[in-house]
DNA sequence: CTTTTAAGTGAGTATTCAGTCACCGAGTTT
DNA sequence: AAACTCGGTGACTGAATACTCACTTAAAAG
């Protein structure tokens, strides 16, 4: 790779980076290209060399995030079997990078179908690890035998909600790390051991 | 009250309902400003005699259905005390105007200050009515012990979180129709009699 | 050293919208 | 019936803002 594709590359990552961090600050639907141009200290035109419009650049910035995110739950589910343990620690996971899926749960429902597909898919991946670890749990008489379905979403829901109005609730902090408590206590609530 | 004052009375209600009508079908967001004259067949301009700026108009719209949906509660609360009851007849209250409550689910971080303490005022109201509720019923043993305010945000945001993603879940018919019987179900789960 | 290539530039384009204003004419008053 | 009032009109304005393109400049190739 010569001096040129190095410092594209380099750009590009640059620009991911800064663009990544508007996004959290300011939202998706509300930054402009040209912001994201000035912050990273290049002309607006560049931008549209490295990605072909806006969309592709959040496309990236969580495709990674999401990937990153279903990795590291996986493997918990291969080592940990404690329902509370993976709660525990997929809510450690989601509040790393808080800004970032507050905007996406604001947000989600303006992008296009596309992106939002992408999102929801992956989405739907560690929604399905939680319910197989709750049905699971229930048929080896863990858990009492509550319906599965619903208590995967009434938990999905709960951190959705408190992540989505976010801003409104508290602008400093992490919303996750103030009702983790509530979320675990009453997802144990729902399911104590028999 | 002559000619004039009563043509310009009806202009007003007839473009509340026009603008409620067009607000459903594509967000408040989403519609400009033409839209709603045009589909109520009078001059843009006309518009902003009738409405400071279209903020307005859906501050209006709002304003009147919540204040409906609070009255009622407050019946409710006054006539019935099974908390299921209560919750039905809440999820039917909603259900009668779904389509603007989706609306406002998706939309309302992106809705200015003003407004969005407005209506977030409304909803605490009724969520502080469903916490008394629960409240009661454990104190008077007719439930078991759980944490109230968590059960509530469980319930709240469960609700909202179907609401927001109405469009991307379900085109046709009512979310609230489809989740009702296992929002009720894991209501019951999580408080049954002790 | 000269020519070719391609990354970078930023003024400009196209579009979308909320909100304005000079004018019109129907309704009201004198 | 003349003068006045005021609701209605819609072309226009100004502010965003995503994306383009003719041109510059620095690196690579010959």
């Amino acid at each position: 790779m010569n001096k040129r594709q190095l410092q594209k590359q380099k750009t590009r990552l640059h620009l991911l980076k800064i663009a990544k961090s508007e996004f959290v600050k300011k939202g998706f639907l509300n930054t402009t290209t040209s912001e994201i141009a000035d912050a990273a200290g290049i002309a607006h035109g560049t931008l549209f060399l490295h990605f072909k419009n806006k969309d592709a650049l959040i496309v990236e910035i969580l495709d990674k995030e999401l990937e990153e995110i279903n990795q590291a739950i996986q493997q918990m589910i291969a080592e940990a079997v404690d329902l509370e343990q993976l709660l525990l620690q997929y809510l450690n996971l989601l509040q790393k990078e808080e800004e970032l899926f507050a905007v996406l749960a604001r947000e989600l429902p303006f992008y296009n179908e596309e992106l939002r597909r992408k999102i929801l898919f992956r989405d739907s991946i560690i929604r399905s690890h939680f319910h197989r670890a709750i049905e699971l749990g229930i048929k080896e008489k863990k858990y009492r035998d509550v319906d599965v379905t619903s208590a995967v979403m009434f938990l999905f829901g709960t951190i959705n909600y408190y992540l989505s109005l976010k801003s409104i609730f508290i602008k400093e902090g992490s919303v996750i790390e103030k009702f983790k408590p509530s979320i675990i206590k009453t997802l144990k609530d729902l399911l104590f051991p028999v």
